[in-house]
RNA sequence: GCCCCCAUCGUCUAGUGGCCCAGGACGCCGCCCUUUCACGGCGGUAGCACGGGUUCGAAUCCCGUUGGGGGUGCCA
């Protein structure tokens, strides 16, 4: 009833506030990943604290050649900086874990010193078996603390046979409550949390001990993750005290588990999934400040009546108290919605801008644009802003416009249906209309065609214009028809008209 | 199996004991606007998982059930 309010910073100052993201880079970037990094950087900025950008690549089985910097280009594209971490350096570097080897050698062998982890022989046949029965038998399925107590005898024996150990954690004996800053309490027993692995018989160092260790060591004060992870806390917390009596870190983070991010139905969003990479988001042209709202949706609202916002305003209202624990559904249609609208928001000349790389993809117009494209592109794109949900919807739009007279196509389907016998007569009856006009726009265009189509020969609105559009832009879907002809020109205009009304 | 987390329209959510026979957004349907496609405007569709408590009163608190998710690795 009288819930205890979750403190957030406690006794720290909000500039003394340091999150990380720790991505392995493993290739593209994950959709799920980026709603992490996102929420650890609205906590970050929100508090004007520190972001730790920080490489976990000790599992080099799954790092990719070029993974890095191909992360580091995502998280510069969604605009997600750090204050610490590659390329910019800080008080604890390096921060790529694969250089820091040296230092997780040492705290692996102190931890063994001083009692806080010892070595396990258990092969991993011996391991599986016990795993099976323990769990026929309905008990927590995991390690079961043979090698905790072995004597000197047993220790040899083993080495005589030539095992290698692993170093192994051992857990105190008393259960793990924290404070979850989106859950609330939670407890874990001790007969619920085993020992677990730090370091691998060939003197691997796992993410169990890195992870953890990196986090003392650099200061960290808030962790923000993925609920996958939050069964694995206790072991993190336990090792942090551990690491506190070494004298390594001050205080324990606190920690916040986000809501899963679901993918169709009941699933997780996986790696396979279509839609679960950044990079379909960059090439179909989605705003990275538009995908960023939407991520921030799952799990977390700005205000009652409103879902489109600028990153300004969440980092200026981001409370992690205020994230709803529950999975949620990842919605493609409502992200294109908050695209589209992010879209309507941008200013004439920054729409235009974010348009080239997507025109210059298809060779119709130069990265910068020429002197020529420039004005062109700038008076179109009000006409496409719109009507388009992604940028790469713009391609088709305006393609009429840039193309070469001689690359110029009408689209098959659609002057099959609007260029018929009675549908050239109209193109040419417009033809006849805008040659004879000595002003060539959209006013001046439109009564012309109004006259000619609409006033004299009696069409409908609908069919008059319909053979004209497919004759200029090649498609019966369009910018506005008369802007179009304006920006087309007159003379590329009357040579279309007068080549299908033939 | 065991442990942890979660539970309001199809989806994302507002709601922290009376303001809620539950509000918004996306989607969907209809109408209006309209030179196509859109934008916009208006209207509609649809939900508190179930069962017990507590209380004058419960979507809101408690317990249970059911359902879903996550974990249970010498992955992260």
């Amino acid at each position: 009833m009288t819930e205890v309010p979750i403190e957030v910073l406690g006794d720290l100052s909000p500039a003394d506030v340091r999150l990380r993201f720790p991505p392995s880079p493993t290739g593209s970037l994950h959709i799920g990943n980026v709603r992490t990094a996102l929420f650890n950087w609205a906590f970050a900025r929100h508090f004007g604290g520190t972001l730790v950008l920080r490489i976990e690549d000790t599992d080099e089985a799954r790092n990719t050649e070029d993974g890095l910097a191909s992360l580091l280009a995502s998280l510069r594209w969604l605009s997600i900086d750090w204050d610490e971490g590659p390329e910019v350096g800080g008080p604890y570097a390096p921060y790529i874990q694969s250089m820091r080897l040296k230092t997780y050698a040492d705290i692996a062998a102190r931890l063994h010193d001083a009692g806080y982890a010892y070595d396990c022989y258990c092969s991993q046949q011996e391991l599986d078996e016990r795993r099976d029965r323990a769990r026929a038998e309905g008990k927590t399925s995991g390690y079961d603390g043979h090698c905790r107590t072995l004597t000197e005898q047993q220790v040899a024996a083993y080495q005589a046979e030539g095992r290698r150990p692993v170093l192994r954690f051992r857990m105190p004996d008393e259960p793990v409550t924290f404070v979850d800053l989106v859950r609330g309490n939670i407890t874990f027993l001790p007969e619920h949390v085993p020992d677990y692995v730090l370091v691998r018989a060939k003197g691997h160092p796992l993410y169990t001990l890195v992870n953890p260790v990196d986090d003392a060591i650099m200061q960290i004060t808030h962790v923000l993750r993925g609920e996958d992870l939050l069964s694995s806390t206790p072991r993190q917390i336990a090792l942090h005290g551990a690491l506190a009596d070494l004298g390594v870190g001050k205080r324990l983070p606190r920690f916040g588990h986000l809501p899963m991010v679901m993918g169709e139905g009941n699933r997780r969003l996986s790696k396979r999934d279509k839609g679960s990479g950044l990079a379909e988001y960059v090439e179909r042209g989605f705003l990275p400040e538009a995908l960023l709202n939407y991520l921030a949706l799952l799990g977390w609202g700005i205000a009652e009546d409103r879902d489109v916002f600028t990153l300004q305003e969440m980092v200026a209202a981001f409370d992690i108290r205020r994230v709803n624990p529950s999975p949620a559904r990842f919605d493609l249609k409502k992200c294109e919605s908050i695209n589209a609208s992010h879209l309507r928001m941008l200013d004439v000349d920054e729409l235009a801008g974010r348009l080239v790389p997507y025109l210059h993809k298809y060779r119709l117009v130069a990265d910068p644009p020429t002197p020529e494209q420039q004005p062109t592109l700038t008076k179109a794109a009000p006409l496409v802003q719109e009507r388009i949900t992604t940028l790469a919807e713009a391609v088709d739009l305006l393609r009429f416009l840039f193309v070469s007279e001689a690359d110029f196509e009408l689209d098959p389907d659609d002057a099959a249906k609007a260029l018929t016998d009675d549908g050239r007569a109209v193109v040419r009856a417009s033809y006849d209309a805008l040659s004879a006009l000595d002003t060539w726009d959209t006013a001046a265009i439109e009564s012309a065609l109004r006259q000619a189509l609409v006033e004299e020969r009696g069409l409908k609105p609908r069919n008059a214009f319909g053979p004209v559009r497919v004759a200029a832009t090649g498609r019966r879907i369009s910018p506005p028809l008369f802007e179009s002809l304006e920006l087309l020109g007159r003379e590329r205009s009357l040579e279309r008209l007068n080549a299908a009304g033939r």
